[in-house]
Order: structure tokens, then sequence, then C-alpha cells
DNA sequence: GTGAAAGCGCTAACAC
DNA sequence: GTGTTAGCGCTTTCAC
């Protein structure tokens, strides 16, 4: 009788469902605010956003997103003991002795989070990481392929564990190829634009005195800073030097030439870091660090360069 | 007493607070959600979404994230009706039946919500807007002041309230000009890189003709593809015409040349959007519909041109 | 199975 | 002011 009536109109509110319940409902998702400094790729951001979205939907719940400014502190368990998300993905996390602590205590308590594109390898955090320790393997072996033989390899911080693992591929590569390892070609960056463009003048004198043949740069913001850097000093990439980025980003296809990189799977470690934390039965928690293939994308800015030089 | 047991490690549960105070406590943001097709810059999203998410913050609400799936039908009002959300921010809204229909829903009960970057002019939607028409008149006439005769417009669909809005302004700036309109000079993109190259074939053809000397495209990932296009037809912006997109986006400042384009203050749009529903005191809400200014930024595909050409 | 009742952990309204 | 109590609108349990 009154059924008929309610049926009309009647929403339950999911306010109270989730109080009665006590769940929140909802999957935390912890971004970093770096305000009009933009030293993440948006594109990555985007990529990992929408399959952390998409799974969350297919699983009823809801995302959560919170800024974490660069100053303030990780509060990242109050997050769970206020009730405000079942779960937590942290994004853009940094091997800093703030972030560790606000891990450690989400771990110590067994709140259920994990990383995405970051590990701790001594810490047990739950993580969905993707191979770049392979990939940078794979693209110096290609650059190495190509002719160079200086490769340089231009690195962004080391709070970041790919950055790590993109410098031991690299180390490996060049061991495999019989190419010599040496610090000097090792530049540091910030995975900004602007901090290519600013090494490009002690490469360019690198290359000009023969000491850099190709480089690799860790994510293609800074690859297309240094394209655009070593032009200023009249050096074209695909022609007088090999470039590579990496991430497979939108600008790897803006730049002339087009940019040879990684490709990440960006949406699927987003999607597979929701799984493990809202799916019940699918089991992906045997292994607390998952890491997905890198994919090698080739194009113009190392096609040409095998051709012309093999001059040691 | 129990006090001092309690103050050691006591934390209230948001949940019970909400339910309590019958508010969720979250500000809902939708977003178009268009899987592995990126018809939309990320670049526009995150600024947007940085805006809302600090001043969010500010007032001590939390993002509750949406993603808008591209044929699902809009349920906006249900998100105020389970009381998930206790004011709406609707991002990439476009001017469709359904959109009309869920957004008139909203209006019609009462609830609060902003549009961000979209208009419906003879709706009472409550929007923050940018001058997209008076942003269009400032580089069309900067164009017609670098030398251009024949200046085509590269649109997005008409769907996007800012797409008519730049259309105006170009015609507008032609007529300030005391250039000719002529329909034939306006090309229909969607504002993805890939339209744009795969316009540029006609209009390289119309620049052969001399029909065409310059292009505003409405957004720069269109600009981007043209001037790629273009070079495949050995035409380079800045040189054999004058190329003008519209976001500043990071992609501006990584082709060669770089690219004149028009300045949108997403974040503070972002920012006022939350600030409209959230703040209580500060009045924005004289006007339905705000819109902030747009500035030129002039950089090197249109800077060069208007020494070289007036041939008419 | 169907229906009544007891919470969930707060807020707010009311007494004192 | 400080202390008490009645909800908030569901879920869940327990009796029927």
């Amino acid at each position: 009788m009154l059924e008929a009536a309610e049926r009309l109109h009647y929403v339950p509110s999911a306010l109270a469902q989730r109080f009665a319940r006590r769940k929140s409902g909802n999957l935390g998702v912890i971004l970093p605010l770096v305000p009009k400094v933009r030293l993440f790729s948006t594109y990555y951001f985007s990529e990992i956003l929408s399959g952390v979205g998409e799974e969350a939907g297919r699983h009823g719940y809801d995302l959560l997103l919170m800024f974490r400014k660069p100053d303030e502190k990780r509060e990242y368990a109050m997050l769970f003991r206020t009730q405000k998300v079942d779960a937590l993905i942290v994004l853009g996390s940094r091997d800093e002795p703030d972030e560790r602590q606000a891990l450690a205590e989400l771990w110590r308590d067994g709140y259920p989070f994990c990383l995405v594109n970051q590990r701790f390898d001594e810490e047990p955090f739950p993580a969905v990481d993707a191979d770049h320790e392979s990939g940078s393997f794979q693209v110096v072996r290609h650059l190495a392929g190509q002719g160079c033989r200086r490769i340089a390899f231009v690195n962004g911080p080391l709070v970041y564990s790919n950055s790590a693992d993109r410098l031991a591929g690299y180390r490996r590569a060049l061991e495999a190829s019989g190419l010599p390892f040496d610090p000097k070609r090792i530049y540091a960056g910030n995975y900004s634009r602007k901090s290519g463009l600013e090494l490009a003048a002690s490469i360019a004198d690198a290359m000009r005195r023969g000491e850099v043949d190709g480089i690799f740069a860790g994510n293609d913001r800074m690859a297309i800073g240094i394209m655009q850097g070593l032009r200023e000093f009249g050096l074209e990439a695909g022609a007088d030097y090999a470039l590579a980025g990496c991430d497979d980003s939108e600008g790897a296809r803006m730049t002339d030439p087009q940019l040879t990189t990684l490709s990440v799977p960006f949406d699927r470690m987003g999607k597979l870091a929701a799984r493990r934390l809202l799916a019940a039965d699918e089991t992906t928690w045997d292994t607390p660090i998952l890491k997905l293939p890198v994919e090698l994308i080739v194009r113009a800015s190392t096609e040409r360069f095998g051709s012309s030089s093999t001059t040691d």
C-alpha cells in the first residue's frame, strides 16, 4: 500500500545507508597538488584517474579526491579514522620521511591502500607499478642499435622509485651493449620541460666534444625541453643525435620530429590498483607489488640517426 | 574524566556527523569520460579541478568525482536526492537535449550547481565562463595586424557554447578589420589534434589558391595538428602563414614555432564556481553567468609573418 | 518468509 | 552555560 506511494519517488539516502553500514562507499585518491608549477604531467594523472574511476564505478564506489599540498603533513590514516574513505589510492608518492611514515601508519593499522607508479622496496606497501627498469633497458638498447655510442641519461629526482628504476635499466642496457657507463653522462632534471631546456646547454657542450650522441630522458616533457634547447644550438633530434623520452604523452606526437618514447599503461595501472582494493574475490593480493610491462614506441627522434653516424 | 581518556585518540566519525547534519560535505564534480579518445585536453580539466579542489578545501568540503559516460543518462538530480553531494559542478557540458533536461531538473528543484566554461544562454543555469568571444576577437585582430587578409577559422562542435562564442568573435574581428567574412574559410574540427591534422589537406589547398593566409583554431590541439599537417605540404607557421590556437596549454610551448594562443584562467574559473556554491557570505550570486577575461599570448607562430607577406 | 525493534554515532533541541 | 535526550534514515537482528 504505502509501497505503491513510495515506489513513485522514493530514493534511499546514501548518507543514511552508509552510516548504518558503517561504510563510506568512497575510494579515496590522493593527488599531489603543485600549484602553478606543473612538475607532473597532467597526462599521467588523468590516465590513472580514468582507470581508477572506471573500476570504482563498477564496484559501486565513489571517488573522493584529495589534493595533497606540498608542505601540509600527510594524515592519510585520518581519512580512515574519520570514515571518509574505505580504501585509498596514493598517486605521486615520494620516498621521503613524512610520506613513509604516513604510509607505514596505514600499513600498521591495516587500512587498505595502494600506491601507483611508486614502490618502497624495503617496505611491504602494496603498489601497482610499471616495469620502468626493463622499459629503460629497451629504449637504451634501441638507441645503441641506432648507432649511439655515448648515451646520456637525463633523470628525475630519486625520491621517485621510477627514477631509480630507469637508471638501473640504463646501466644494464649500456652493459648489454658493451658501452661504458660514465656518470658524467647523467644529468639531473626534475621532470619539467623547463629543466630539460636548462640542461640543454651543458648537453650541447658535451655533444660538441663528442661525448654524447644519444639521450634518454626520464619523461617526455624533459625530452621535449631538451629537443627545444638543443635546437637553439643548431642540433636536431633524429639527425644530429637521437632522443627518446618516456610516457608516450600527447606531447610526444606534437614535436617535430615526433618523439621515440615508452608507453606506460597508466589507465590499466589505476584500474588494477582500484580492483585490488575493491574486488572481494578476484585475487591480485598475492604479490604486494605488481609491475606492468612498458612498451617501446619508436618515432622519428631516433629514426634516421643510425644511417649517418657511427663515428666513434 | 572520560574526556581525558577520549581526548587522546578520539576522532569523530565524519560519516555519523554528516548523517546527523544531513549534509554530505561533498562537492560533486562531473567530468566527461571519453575513454581512449581524448577529445578534451586533460590540461583544461586538471586546471579547473585544481581550482575547484583548492576552494572546496578552504570551505571544508571534499571533492566527489563522477565520470559521465558518453552514453549513460545523466541523473544529476539523483546525486542530490541520494544526498551524495551538497552542490555540483558540471564540466564539459554540451548543449544537447539530455543535458539540458538534466540541468533543468536541477534548476527546477533548486539544487545548487554551476557550469564551468559552458553557458546555456536561454536558460537560467548558473555558470562561470570565459570571455571567448572577446578573446577570439583579440586574436583575430592580432592576425589581421600581422598582415593576414584571409583568415580561416577552425572551429569545434557547436554543442559547446565557447565554439559559438569564438565564431562570433571571429566575425566581429573580421568586420572591425575591414575583412570579408567567407563561410568557406570556416572549418569544422572536433578539438582533437587529429581533426586538425585531417583538415590540413583542404586548408593547404585553400592556401595554395591564395584563399587563406592565417588560421585561428578553437584550441591548441587542433592548431598543433594543423601546424603538423601543413608542414607535410611544405607550409610553415610563422613564415608561410600565421597560426593561432586557444587555451595556452602545455603543448603551445612544445611546438616549433611556439604557438600564439589565448590564455584562459581555468583554475580561477574552477575556484570561482566552487566559491559561488560554497561561500555563504561572499556574494557572486547576483549575475547568473560570470565571464572571466582571456588573454592573448603572442608567440612565434604569428610573429614573423607580418614582415614578409601583404601580398593580397 | 514477513514484520517489529534496536541500534549506528553523531547533532540539536531541550531541559536544568 | 552544562547535561540530557530525542531523533537522523537506514541496516540488521530477532522474534514471529
